[in-house]
DNA sequence: CTCCGTATTGCATCCGAATGCAATACTGCC
DNA sequence: GGCAGTATTGCATTCGGATGCAATACGGAG
């Protein structure tokens, strides 16, 4: 099955350093190259491969047929420079948001490729790596922007000083005005409440996430004031760094400060409802939801599974990324529009990890 | 709590569209900028932002106060297009390897980053796409490319005709010399396989992922090898594509082929083997590892949930990554070195997903 | 004080494609 | 056949920084 590593002795022997002057030395072909060999002007190889430009169809074939026998490809970094475009690009995102990220990732890349963007990706270990990050991102002239990661309003006023267009994902920046996108982080909590209270729980326990993490504290806060509205006093608060282990060990945590469980715990995220739930079973022998109900949010993959199945609010990941896309185009085409906020309402997954109330019909 | 949302009045009328011919018109500042407002050459000041250059500290005092002034900083672009070098890598992943990759890209990115170099990324939604994808690559002049989807030999003599390094992760193409780094997917499957059979276990099935994964593929040979190597001829062989759907739909059917179920399953990745476990206990009422034992491969977040606990290899995904950057960044940096390849042993986990033999002591 | 070696600095040119403008070719029409 | 109008094409310049080479300045030795 592996066979053939033996034979096929030669072309190995022409793919050893290339040291022999051969032809090998020359550089990629430029447009000079493909004008020379076609006969014509290095501007009419350039309106060739330009969509709009004006070229009789004789002047294509011929650049083509000798673009192709020299194997050119026009410099997308030289024609950056003169068209002050570089098509590119930055992707900012920080690496505690792990599990979810990923996804959304994909999805922006993909969608940029098709409209002929292409991403620079930026990943920092904390969030305020971001100075250097930022540097990086201006030296590359790239003509858009969008952070999954916070910026303070001086870092933002840098990028905006150099007239970058820079889209919020999932954040935004009190008191300025900034493009942003986002899921209704709030909203989310305060359904995922109601529908706990309404199904009869009175003891709650909540996980907060980072507390550098504005969509952490966006849901707390939201989970919080629901709960208050509603007339619920008992609540415990833990928090957790939005890991599995750390759900775990929020868990336990909150055992601790109480003689019994609570009757619902509200985790920041489900990776770490996920680890509360194990916590509970495991380590308590609860059941869920039977003894306890417990909800996340975001709608990641392992939510769904079987031994979890977990009631969340899903982020609608593929409209997000298409509304960051679309929107940051349209700011790097129209430098002058106003910003503006678009806010997504979550998916309501209503799992078996918690007990809520009927579905109104 | 969340104080100060109200007041803050002034600062957003600074903000408004920048309409009036203020001094905001302005371009972004250049390097003769820089040395007009300094007083001194062009060159002066691309060699104080160069490393290695002379020029007399007051000269630098000069022009950094000059540049800091102007807010300048160094363009990219204009750089690579005279230094030949962009210091950008592609990193091309596709769609279908979902939850292991997010790790390996940011990964990947950080330790490029601390090492100046920045990411270009391409992900495709099918390996097919990968034809444009190299166009664009291309024509952005990456000085190098990691690539975790396939390429043919005609795609990779393409950039090598670019004088473009190429690594090839968990990838590798028979008979042409590539570099590549890669986690032995044999070998982990042939442990795994052995401990299955130690433990005592006849009947087997293998759930594989999808058939234009070349990881998938050697994951299965390796099995399918060891099986017969110890003798064993019960197996049943059915596909999924690597989700968690397909991971339940297939263990569905590994039970209608037979009148009994397996005593143990192997599947391709980890989460099709969550897949199978939650199917079999859920659909079947059988119990894991008691009744079935179930391992995966990846080592993904999930497989260490308490609900699974999946026996399974984990790749080493820190020293993969900082091999392949590492490996990467030397053929940029010396062209004509020779192929090597990496290959790193998985770490083997014996999670309570499968009942395996005795450690060795 | 003069001469030589080294450290700085400026000049001119280059990288590769895009584009305004002018020159030329081609089209159709009278 | 002549002319206006349009379509092609080439010329020259531009984008912003890097760098070889020459010019100048500085420091130390004799």
């Amino acid at each position: 099955m592996e066979a053939g590593f033996e034979e096929w002795p030669v072309s190995k022997a022409e793919r050893k350093p290339k040291d022999n002057g051969e032809k090998s030395t020359r550089k990629r072909a430029t447009s000079y190259d493909v004008a020379e060999l076609a006969g014509v002007s290095q501007s009419a190889v350039s309106r060739v491969f330009q969509p709009g430009a004006s070229a009789s169809k004789e002047m294509r074939d011929r650049v083509m047929s000798a673009a192709n026998k020299l194997g050119y490809r026009p410099n997308a970094i030289a024609r950056g420079l003169i068209t002050q475009r570089s098509n590119m690009v930055a992707v900012v995102i920080s690496k505690q948001t792990n599990l979810y990220y990923p996804e959304v990732l994909v999805q922006l890349t993909q969608r940029f490729s098709e409209r002929g963007i292409r991403v620079l990706l930026f990943t920092m270990e904390h969030e305020s790596d971001i100075e250097s990050t930022l540097e990086q991102m201006l030296q590359y002239q790239v003509d858009g922007v969008i952070t999954a990661a916070m910026l303070s309003a001086e870092q933002l006023a840098i990028i905006e000083k150099a007239e970058i267009p820079v889209i919020f994902y999932n954040r935004t920046l009190p008191e300025i005005l900034v493009n942003s996108v986002r899921c209704d982080q709030e909203e989310g909590e305060r359904w995922l409440v109601g529908e706990l209270v309404a199904a009869g729980h009175k003891k709650f326990a909540i996980v907060s996430g980072p507390e550098d993490s504005q969509v952490s504290m966006e849901r707390t806060r939201g989970a919080l004031q629901k709960l208050r509205e509603l007339g619920v006093k008992d609540i415990t608060v833990v928090s957790g760094d939005y890991g599995y282990a750390s759900g775990r060990a929020a868990f336990s945590e909150i055992l601790s400060r109480s003689v019994s469980p609570p009757d619902a715990v509200i985790a920041a995220n489900d990776v770490m409802a996920i680890g509360c739930i194990d916590e509970a079973r495991e380590s308590s022998g609860l059941r869920v939801p039977e003894d306890v109900s417990v909800v996340g949010f975001d709608g990641v993959g392992p939510a769904r599974f079987a031994a979890y199945n977990l009631s969340t609010v899903r982020q609608p990941v593929g409209r997000m990324s298409e509304a960051a896309v679309s929107m940051l185009i349209d700011r790097i085409e129209n430098p002058d529009l106003t910003p503006e906020k678009r806010v997504f309402s979550g998916d309501r997954i209503r799992g078996g990890s918690a007990r809520l109330a009927e579905e109104s019909a």
